[in-house]
DNA sequence: AATAAATTTGACAGCGCTGTCATTTGTGTT
DNA sequence: AACACAAATGACAGCGCTGTCAAATTTATT
């Protein structure tokens, strides 16, 4: 439908760009992506009419020739926990610096969403996916397998990884907190825990390997409401918690939310913390250092999670991107503070 | 180089779905984009073709040959900071909801970056940019312009919208927080601020005109630090506050971190919020409610304001993309909790 | 001055998909 | 049985760019 005559109109192509500079396209082209090959004369000419038309390259264009995309895609499943917020904007510091573009798809805690972001970013033809976690649908993995990108797993360690895993064992960290409550003379300790997230999930089966371990029962001492997890939602849990059973020595919040949550709700209670209540949190965040009293936590390295990411892939995508499978543990660290105390004896 | 023989090692294309379901290439074409077009028998065994040789379209060629992108650009200057992460999530919502895809940009608060951004986002040939503010280097402000897409600028207002504008005005919302500690009885009211971000200085301007109205000095009462502001942040700057300065009566903080930090600093002071000092947040953080004292602060409606302006993209695509321009004020609200208080007499 | 080598520019084809239109097949009507 | 009409399928060209190689130009070498 459209005639030559409406150049006004369309979108400016490589074409418009070298009729107006009077050169070829092939020219227009490799000015504008390696300029130090097109003669200075010529590159004024090309960008004084780049800019005369405001013309942007297509993309889609460049990408099929190419094939090349210069882009990284990333699952996290929320934007709404701190964490994946601090992880990703990690990510986006080493790849944007190495000219890589990031697309992030958030997967709502939902393998079958994860498995349609897969689809979408390798029918973009990343060069890399980043994905948190090492559950995926059947087809998911498949995908990710057949696709001969870098494919690396977060948050999580796994015996078989895609390619490469970096993260923490979630399990052992709830086990080793759980430890530490336990080492501090509490018996009856409890779990609180939100909506259910399979990383919180591995914490909760550590605590509950800590605590078979130690021949504590832990009956009536899960305190669970499939809600998104929030400082709300630690506080309701609470109220439940102080109502409905006999109050627990400790407890350890699967995240920090939860955990500050629960500790004002106590205070609100008059339950003395860490006195009659101990509180554990998990993940570190940068609250938790301020509230008061101060909440002791679980520290997760998740910037280091994502700079090793980062970096890794652009190793494996300029050098030998074969199947390497390798796993990084990169640990965690419990922060005692104020919230967690002897139990009286 | 690739001969036909190593369709083992070549990306599946369309044409080997087709050859191994044995219809034509374009039937594959509909029966993955419009299934119900073509007989259940063909749309049968294409299905199991694709699935056999995990087939996964190729954007970039879909988009050239559509010229459709189905995605949205959005611009945000961090994703550190939780207010991008809720209306980012706000307008992920909408738009995956209507089978866009979102691709987001962080412009680290430099428009530099921005234009840089906007530059990618058009080349991808985006149907609709949402981005963060309504200041842009010149060139991007005309790159938006000639590019036909809505755009959509936000949290603040501008009397010369490119398109469309979402927000609150961030100059009177700053006004009205300082007319609020002002009529609270306070005459020494300092403001907090950390890093260079263009809305809280216009808070900070509005703040400036309060006093100015009030014939109150500001002289002094500035305590600013550029660093990105956090907890931490607060906590010094309240440091530095009571250490070299006459302790002002009431301190409007440009945003909820730094107050946070600022009012646990006091706790560990001695300096008695409210009695002493009177305290006000910025953007009514969940953790707001939660601190002890809780924590008055001016709510602003980040998710309103990305749930309208994904909506309103998403009109503006079906509909007239014409170069409406239009305003909404989405306005603020002052949550009087306790870390303020009226001034003793 | 004649040749080789390096630099700069251009022609051509094709990346993998979809819009458009033509063709084939199936259904209903008289 | 003959026709019109709708539904299903296919052929073709082209979206806007870049890889590859060839041609034209400049510079260095003998």
């Amino acid at each position: 439908m459209l005639g030559e005559a409406d150049i006004t109109k369309r979108r400016k192509t490589l074409d418009d760009v070298a009729k107006l500079a009077k050169v070829s396209p092939i020219t227009v082209s490799r000015a504008l992506r390696k300029p130090d090959t097109v003669s200075p004369e010529l590159r004024q000419r090309i960008d004084a009419a780049v800019h005369k038309l405001a013309y942007v390259p297509n993309l889609a264009a460049s990408r099929l020739a190419s094939s090349r995309s210069h882009s990284i895609g990333v699952i996290v499943p929320t934007l709404y926990n701190v964490i994946f917020a601090e992880y990703l904007l990690a990510l986006h510091e080493v790849f944007l610096e190495s000219g890589y573009q990031v697309i992030v798809f958030n997967s709502h805690y939902s393998l079958h969403e994860e498995e349609k972001a897969i689809r979408t970013l390798l029918g973009q033809r990343v060069e890399a996916i980043i994905i948190v976690g090492i559950d995926h649908t059947p087809m998911a993995r498949r995908l990710l397998q057949k696709s001969k990108v870098p494919v690396i797993e977060t948050f999580e360690l796994t015996d078989d990884p895609i390619n490469i895993n970096i993260g923490l064992s979630q399990s052992q960290a709830g086990y080793d907190a759980t430890k530490f409550l336990i080492d501090l003379g509490h018996r009856r300790i409890g779990f609180v825990i939100g909506n259910l997230d399979v990383r919180a999930a591995a914490r909760l089966s550590g605590y509950r390997r800590a605590m078979e371990e130690a021949n504590l029962s832990y009956t009536n001492l899960l305190a669970h409401k499939a809600e998104r997890s929030s400082i709300a939602l630690g506080s309701a849990i609470m109220s439940d918690v102080a109502e409905n059973s006999k109050i627990p020595e400790a407890l350890f919040c699967s995240d920090d939310n939860l955990a500050l949550g629960a500790l004002m709700k106590c205070r609100q209670l008059g339950l003395h913390v860490p006195e009659v209540v101990s509180i554990l949190g998990f993940h570190d965040l940068e609250f938790a250092a301020y509230s008061s009293p101060s909440l002791s936590s679980v520290a997760i390295h998740r910037r280091e999670i994502g700079k090793l990411a980062a970096e890794t892939a652009i190793n494996m995508m300029a050098g030998n991107p074969s199947t390497i499978k390798r796993q990084f543990d990169l640990g965690y660290e419990i922060i005692a503070r104020q919230s967690t105390g002897k139990a009286p004896r």
